[in-house]
DNA sequence: ATCGCTTGTGTAATCGTGTACACAATGCAT
DNA sequence: ATGCATTGTGTACACGATTACACAAGCGAT
């Protein structure tokens, strides 16, 4: 295995030319003759020569790397819209760099390592880190970040959910059902993001002169949704939970119908948010708040490309939420 | 916002050393005096300065990049190790970068791109990237291979998974409790990995006079699952299934279910792979093949400490599955 | 007082590209 | 034949750090 790479240098020996023209072959809008460039595109070819990127982004002050702040990988709320996310980059010849960490002091380490790599872009969909802390830790790099109320920076750009009104329009329909007693099962209680959520659904209540009789505190999880569930149920005797997810919401709708063998949407409404596949899967067929994953990632792209072409002032797009209507509400 | 970055040699003139010596005021075990590093650093941080990793990661032939080659980000079947493995580089302050391709040439290139920015480390999740591609793709940097085999090539490392003990406890409670028609619904049919599974099933199934009757291709997604189920059920009257995945199990044990009415493990036995976190959860309770996740982790974390301490020769280390009970058969 | 060792700092080269500038060669219009 | 624009190539420097080497200062032992 040979542990060393060619260089610019010594391809441009093998072709007998200088290394500044090995540069030109490599650059599609550069002054050089064409028998010259196929020459040395085959000499590179045969030595298995690429240009180094870490030496380009160094003189080009470009990385072509990408920041992306996330809480989990593998929490499928999020994971769907990386994918999709990551696949537009790499379209781009972008590289996506995960940033990805439970404790919360890490995190802000991890992203100031990521940092002095000079990413082009950084992608904030975790709501763990606050506008602040993202715009000083890449203060050369105007942070993307996904949050639920407009944000009033010029250093930042934004995309903004909004889900009331259909969370008004799941309201209606649950209290036109004939329930009565709500519970709002949240994510971690340190989300601000959550906070948001659960105002679209208390907004809705209220203009029905209704509003939460309980609330609980769960961690995205299924079993943090199924344990709080039986509490709701046991003790407050509710008969609609709105989750700050979906997952807690499956984990919820299990809870009732093992531990206190009520079903859906008859016993008991069950309301979801994220909008994720599985949600409307045969075994679930969730009532959810979902966001439009495409939309979304659209919205996070045509920001990039703003920044992109340096587009001065700030940017924030808003996108609205819809309901997805199963059978557990 | 400050569009440009201080440099070393800025902060040097700032503190009034020279740029060597900033250097040194950020290198743990260098020769600098300890008033001398202080002021540098409280200058340092009064700036925002620090250094640049990618200027560094030029001088230093490491650049503290690991690409990981991965299917889907979505999928659960990957994402909790691919959560797991993101935590544990992260710990030792390595950024991953994630690539991740629908399309084959596309991946080939993302690949080579990725090379380019002379990572330090290459694992291979995917099963759609042959080990020669990687090898020759990377061939400054000894790529780690999730694979199912033994590899011979000095030049790779590799993680071998066997599930044949399992699979042969697994097939052994089936038969026991009198299921005589099998039939094995696989993943995508271009992966090799998937061949393997089915091989050790196959075995099993042979070493007590029995074989698969029917066989079908999904492409892992719930949906396929559910789909070819119905078939196989239909058409093939089976009574047994082993999935290629968790996921595409949770499907068939939905279709056997609604559409033909039948439950396991009565009716129907099914069996999924992977032991993703959602296969315990209540409403699913699978059987399944699964791995044990950290012992995953470490073994490829092992492995990137042994290429950064130049240990030579190839390395393989073997892990082997077990059967999770649930109520599918 | 001299030698030798340690400590702290500056100078200059290096990592591998990209590109501004210079310059020779060519083509074309006059 | 002269002038000018165009084309292709080489030279040299910049990007921002790390580090081998040199050297001065300080200190203890002889």
């Amino acid at each position: 295995m040979n542990r060393r790479r060619i260089t610019s240098k010594e391809l441009a020996k093998l072709a007998g030319v200088s290394s500044a023209t090995v540069s030109r072959a490599f650059s599609p809008d550069s002054r050089i003759g064409n028998a010259t460039r196929d020459r040395i595109l085959a000499v590179a070819r045969e030595h298995g020569y690429q240009p180094n990127a870490i030496a380009r982004s160094l003189n080009n002050q470009r990385s072509r790397l990408v920041a992306l702040v996330v809480n989990a990988i593998g929490n499928p709320c999020e994971a769907e819209e990386q994918q999709l996310l990551v696949h537009r980059l790499q379209a781009r010849q972008l590289l996506p760099i995960i940033l990805c960490c439970a404790d919360h002091a890490d995190r802000l380490q991890l992203m100031r390592l990521a940092s002095t790599y000079q990413v082009d872009h950084v992608v904030v969909f975790s709501d763990m880190v606050s506008m602040q802390d993202a715009v000083d830790i890449f203060h050369t790099t105007k942070p993307i970040i996904v949050s639920f109320e407009p944000l009033e920076n010029e250093n930042v750009s934004s995309i903004r959910i909004d889900g009331s009104e259909a969370a008004d329009e799941i309201i209606d329909k649950i209290v036109r059902d004939g329930k009565k007693r709500f519970a709002y099962l949240a994510g971690t209680n340190s989300s601000w993001i959550d906070k948001l959520r659960r105002k679209w659904f208390a907004d809705a209540l209220a203009k029905r002169s209704l509003a939460f009789e309980a609330q609980a505190f769960g961690d995205y999880s299924y079993d943090s949704g199924f344990k709080e569930a039986v509490m709701l149920l046991h003790r407050d005797k509710v008969d609609a939970i709105i989750c700050g997810n979906d997952v807690m919401a499956i984990g919820a709708r299990d809870a009732a119908r093992r531990v206190l063998g009520r079903n859906t949407p008859d016993d008991i409404a069950i309301v979801g948010q994220d909008g994720i596949a599985m949600a409307a899967w045969d075994c679930n067929d969730l009532t959810t708040l979902c966001l439009d994953h495409t939309a979304f990632i659209d919205a996070i792209v045509e920001l990039i490309e703003r920044h992109d072409a340096e587009i001065e002032g700030p940017h924030s797009i808003t996108l609205t939420c819809t309901a997805r209507w199963g059978s557990t509400a």
